[in-house]
DNA sequence: TGTACATCAGTGAACGCGCGTTCACTGATGTAC
DNA sequence: TGTACATCAGTGAACGCGCGTTCACTGATGTAC
């Protein structure tokens, strides 16, 4: 049934970029064929290029797609919580949680597309798209940074997005094994308490005004 | 040319895993051929099976033999170190290093092969090389810990190991980008300072005082 | 408002290519005598 | 020790298959009149 409708037309290709999005972060941008995204979109595969100059862009554009959904969850947690230093917590524990760690379920574009960014390089697109979407997380985190300096709010949302996603990938790479469950164990309490512990004990001022701030 | 000496076919036989470890670590699983592997071991691809029944029995030994030279790396270290403490700074500063930064070289087993172990599944015989290869890097860092406390070194060990990987995996999929440093800067701080700061603090006095804050 | 027709999103076969694996063959090695 | 020959590691062509991409075609859509 060719020549189908513009507005039917554009939800095509929303149902390609979503796809894509989560095909891509299940299984690898080599993992992925073009027809698996066009089949998976209900369509066959010879009606991609109309939507797409190639697979390599569809790739960038479903990485922009995967990191804007998950930056959309982060901000409702964000949202619902009743402090900064919560919201971190709460983020954490749900990028940590049982269905993040099940690797034939897509979790985050910043851990599952991690390896294959690199190793396309600077010149693929996707290249540009992961950059940025690693930056507007590590920027969201450092903001419910509570130390009150900003380069050291920044510098430790960068090691605790790295935990965050080497946890994830560690377990997702041992899941089956107890040693997934115990590096998830670690990596969530460290995530949860941190900041209550490491903060106070450096700053040595603020020792004193922050004793219940890691309380549930 | 056919019919080489015994030694000289043992030697071949190291050629193709060396190679292997080697190639599949920089680009991945799917990224390298058998008649990859073969070519950089200086032999044609026809030979490969007369080594290893299949890619994937490849990949596992390949796998094996990828995480027995990092972790004579990281013994060499620890012999070198003059206490447990400094041989885990030193493990995290070389692991963080320019060298593995760089995305167009082979690096640690665990951060480079995650992705593609976690794809593959429980059944693709990588799994089970991929799993130990993880627990002997846990248990290594444990065994550094100045706790006290196996459990919580344990524990402490797996997020190190989380925050080490998931940095590098980072930095090497934002090469070229400033962001890159930042992370590897963050990271190298993080897990320098990170027990000084943190043991004392928690293992003393200060944990009856403060209010449960490391729970779950 | 109804009709004629140009447009173009989607189809499915096809193209060129590269993959993992197989296999008949080669000829130096290693051994039996 | 020397000779004859069976062995088998390595070669390179070939197999079947699947990939990214192209293209002639289809026929409902959208529009000009």
């Amino acid at each position: 049934m060719p020549r189908v409708s513009k507005a039917q037309s554009q939800a095509n290709h929303q149902a390609i970029e979503a796809a894509a999005s989560r095909l891509f972060r299940e299984r690898g941008l080599h993992g992925v064929t073009v027809a698996d995204v066009m089949a998976d979109a209900g369509l066959t595969h010879g009606g991609f290029y109309a939507h797409y100059p190639s697979k390599d862009a569809l790739a960038a554009t479903a990485c922009e797609s995967a990191f804007a959904v998950a930056a959309g969850k982060w901000q409702r947690r964000i949202d619902a919580a009743a402090t900064p230093r919560e919201a971190r917590r709460v983020i954490a524990e749900r990028y940590l949680g049982a269905a993040n760690c099940d690797p034939s379920v897509a979790s985050c574009p910043t851990a599952t597309l991690a390896a294959d960014v690199a190793r396309a390089g600077a010149e693929h697109p996707i290249h540009a798209a992961y950059v940025e979407g690693v930056r507007k997380q590590i920027d969201t985190l450092a903001k419910l940074g509570a130390s009150g300096d900003s380069a050291r709010d920044r510098a430790d949302a960068c090691t605790r997005l790295a935990t965050m996603m080497g946890a994830l990938l560690l377990a997702r790479a041992c899941h089956g094994d107890p040693l997934a469950d115990d590096i998830v164990a670690a990596a969530r309490a460290r995530l949860a308490t941190d900041d209550a512990i490491r903060r106070p004990s450096r700053t040595s001022s603020t020792r004193r005004t922050k004793p219940k701030s890691g309380a549930r």
